[in-house]
DNA sequence: AAGTAGTACAACCGCACTGGT
DNA sequence: CACCAGTGCGGTTGTACTACT
């Protein structure tokens, strides 16, 4: 059996959104706030689907949004969170204010991904490109990921980000040389008394190879 | 000026996850 | 416990714009 549609395609809009459109949608999420995205484009008077609206308020009308172009601090803060997150948008998104996942990742592919292949950095494993090659040379014939080899079968939940769980495959598979040992611990374990954290460890990555205070020792 | 290639980004699609029943 | 609806995420596509020939 299979999974209803999200909309009745017939009777929706679809392409690039009108200014009218746009005014619809904005004074409606103003009037009530979000939330029920299925129901909002009914109510709302726009023939959308409720995940094109979603898409449209936070990509692209959120009041909050930084427009313009991005900074050589936040380009940094992105390559660096890539390489310990991998592609996961949202949560380098919530580490840079006024930013989508989405316009990140479009920046991703267009213009990072370019600087790193020029620095000679293979935008994936952000390793250089020859020791990236060859560590796929390996993959390709070993399955082993380099330092970190995932044994678990199952997704197991982290907490990072205050809160926000998120499930990590049951594979490693982004940036091999990286230690991503999540902590996971009770509750009780992570009360421990705030050190000035680095990096690494305010994203809860408290044994990546880039941490600099060694929280852990 | 016209045609073509490259770039940037908005939007769509499909799947996974979550919570309610 | 299974099922389902709603939502969120990441990958991909479509298209407008710009640069180049």
């Amino acid at each position: 059996m299979g999974r209803s549609p999200c909309c009745e395609k017939a009777h929706t809009n679809k392409g690039a959104w009108t200014k009218e459109e746009d005014d619809r949608l904005i004074s409606y999420i103003r009037a009530h706030g979000e939330g029920c995205w299925r129901s909002l484009p009914k109510a709302a008077g726009l023939l959308r689907c409720g995940k094109s609206c979603r898409l449209r308020w936070i990509n692209y009308l959120r009041p909050d949004l930084k427009r313009g172009n991005f900074t050589e601090e936040e380009d940094e803060l992105i390559i660096k969170l890539h390489s310990l997150l991998g592609n996961k948008w949202s949560l380098i998104a919530g580490r840079l204010p006024g930013r989508t996942d989405n316009e990140i990742k479009n920046y991703w592919n267009t213009h990072i991904r370019r600087k790193l292949l020029n620095r000679g950095i293979d935008p994936a494993s952000h390793r250089p490109i020859n020791e990236a090659a060859a560590a796929d040379q390996d993959a390709a014939t070993t399955i082993s990921f380099g330092a970190t080899v995932v044994k678990e079968e199952k997704p197991s939940t982290i907490e990072i980000f205050g809160g926000k769980d998120i499930k990590t495959p049951p594979v490693q598979e982004k940036c091999p040389d990286l230690n991503l040992e999540l902590r996971i611990s009770p509750p009780s374990a992570q009360n421990q008394p705030l050190k000035s954290l680095c990096f690494s460890c305010s994203l809860g990555l408290q044994n990546s190879k880039d941490c600099s205070c060694r929280i852990n020792v």
